[in-house]
DNA sequence: TTAATATGCTGCATATTTGCAGCACTATAG
DNA sequence: CTATAGTGCTGCAAATATGCAGCATATTAA
């Protein structure tokens, strides 16, 4: 009897989640040819078949589907020991993953990344920049810095201090503005992970979708689309006092305040790189 | 962050069962090299040191024994899952795994092999003759061929036939004698799994233990070594019988009557390959 | 004591896996 | 219609994994 080879089954989970398998080389960041060998070594050494072609990829066949559960069940498995031992970690040295978004990667951690550096010469951060959402279970990151209202239950951290929003945009649109007729202007609204914020559903509540020009998931380029002089813009005060070019209106956002936390799993609190990277940007960002 | 190959999984955890690299090596029918650096590897990817070194192997950390808890964890779905798989399987062909000891291969599996073989051209039956139990649950085998008065609860499976048993000895064994004394002789006893069987305790009971002279775990080589005038010998009467120099005892050891099965897991029943040598067997091998 | 057997580990040759380039096919946009 | 972008798949070259031989050390048996 042929041995499955075990991490092919990890390959055959990626098909099944992409649905392609160039779209889980891309994943696994592998080439394209080694996920179809894998699949298919996998499938003649267990004699059965997981996936028919479909029109744009794969799909799994019925009798493939509780197999894919079970697959699941050792994925979880196997990324909660991952996260045991990561969080049994004491040494201050090695990687250390950090996700948050461009918009506080220019603001927030630039200047403090530094530091951080000097203190811990021997912590090799990885700073993930990205606007969707990286998923601490799964180990995509062990830190994030993000704005929340109110963050995931299943995760840990404090809140670093506040981000209090303004709506901006360059004189020329102000000019163009009739009087009480700000909420009927051109504006710049919020795409992908943005849209699904307290922000994003407060501009989806106060701005008609017809008048909504442009889509962003990005503070930094809303920013730069405002400069163009696109229209209106919700930005985080840090950014829209920043630029030379927008001027705030008087629009009181008070209400969409929001918190900016640093997150970790319960899993990782005990990691000494974690606790050190934790710390330092508490300290660094925290109101007195 | 590198990617832990799941795959090197099954090495760890072979070498956490084994105790040592060469053992893991033998089991998993690799070279201990390989065995060794997949080991490294693995520790070096989850920053983890599992094994220390030992007098004659490898030893587990104490922070690794959660690790290997999660391990067994995906070993046992991993095997499930591959008996549903396999137990859904409804082709006339491909590889069977059969086990039975050594003298039921002599005497009763042979001829009907062949007579299995004529009727299922397509199917591959692999024997593993051996005279220690297969785990039926890991795999090792899809059918076992065993004797046994109560076979275990987990499997499935249907009664061949009775193996009547007796006591031989060659005549000179037999002149040398005094008159009932037969129990104060040398006897040829049972090592490993014979000796948890009932005739393993009968002969337990029956003889002291300083009139076993010889052990074996196998009824061919008992008989052999009863022919070579070792000592008496309880065989199943389809051996001594057969023999053209042991004599057979007038001792009544009719209560001793086993049952020869035919087992496999329930995961299996539905599997057309294991059906269709269940199904020949007990046809050529049921009483009347 | 010596010899044999077991263990883990290192370096070189061989085998296997992976990446790359390209092909065929399908769907979509201009 | 053509061009582009996406998909899966095949064959050759490069990279990686594995096996083999041998060394060092420890244990056991004669």
């Amino acid at each position: 009897m042929q041995h499955i080879n075990w991490d092919n089954l990890r390959y055959v989970l990626m098909v099944a989640n992409k649905g392609s398998i160039a779209a889980a080389a891309r994943e696994l960041e592998v080439n394209r040819t080694t996920v179809l060998r894998r699949i298919n070594k996998f499938q003649e050494n267990l004699n059965c078949r997981i996936f028919d072609r479909g029109d744009a990829g794969y799909v799994l066949t019925p009798e493939a589907e509780k197999m894919i559960h079970a697959a699941r069940e050792v994925e979880n498995t196997l990324f909660d020991m991952q996260r045991q031992i990561a969080g049994h970690e004491l040494k201050l040295e090695g990687e250390l993953r950090v996700t948050t978004t461009d918009s506080f990667m220019l603001s927030v951690l630039g200047p403090h990344l530094a530091t951080f550096r000097q203190k811990h010469p021997h912590i090799v951060v990885d700073v993930l920049v990205t606007n969707s959402l990286l998923d601490l279970t799964r180990r995509d990151a062990d830190v994030a810095i993000r704005p929340t209202s109110a963050p995931e239950a299943s995760l840990v951290g404090r809140r670093l201090c506040d981000v209090e929003f303004g709506v901006y945009a360059v004189p020329e649109v102000l000019t163009a503005l009739e009087p009480d007729s700000v909420l009927d202007a051109r504006w710049i609204g919020f795409a992908d992970s943005l849209q699904s914020t307290p922000i994003g559903s407060w501009l989806e509540a106060t701005v008609k979708q017809q008048n909504i020009c442009l889509r962003c998931d990005s503070f930094v380029a809303i920013r730069i689309a405002a400069e163009a002089g696109i229209g209106l813009a919700l930005l985080p005060r840090f950014l829209g006092d920043d630029s030379a070019k927008l001027v705030r209106l008087q629009l009181p956002v008070d209400e969409l305040t929001t918190g900016l936390w640093i997150l970790t799993h319960p899993d990782l609190v005990r990691s000494a790189r974690v606790n050190a990277f934790v710390q330092h940007f508490t300290e660094a960002l925290s109101a007195p």
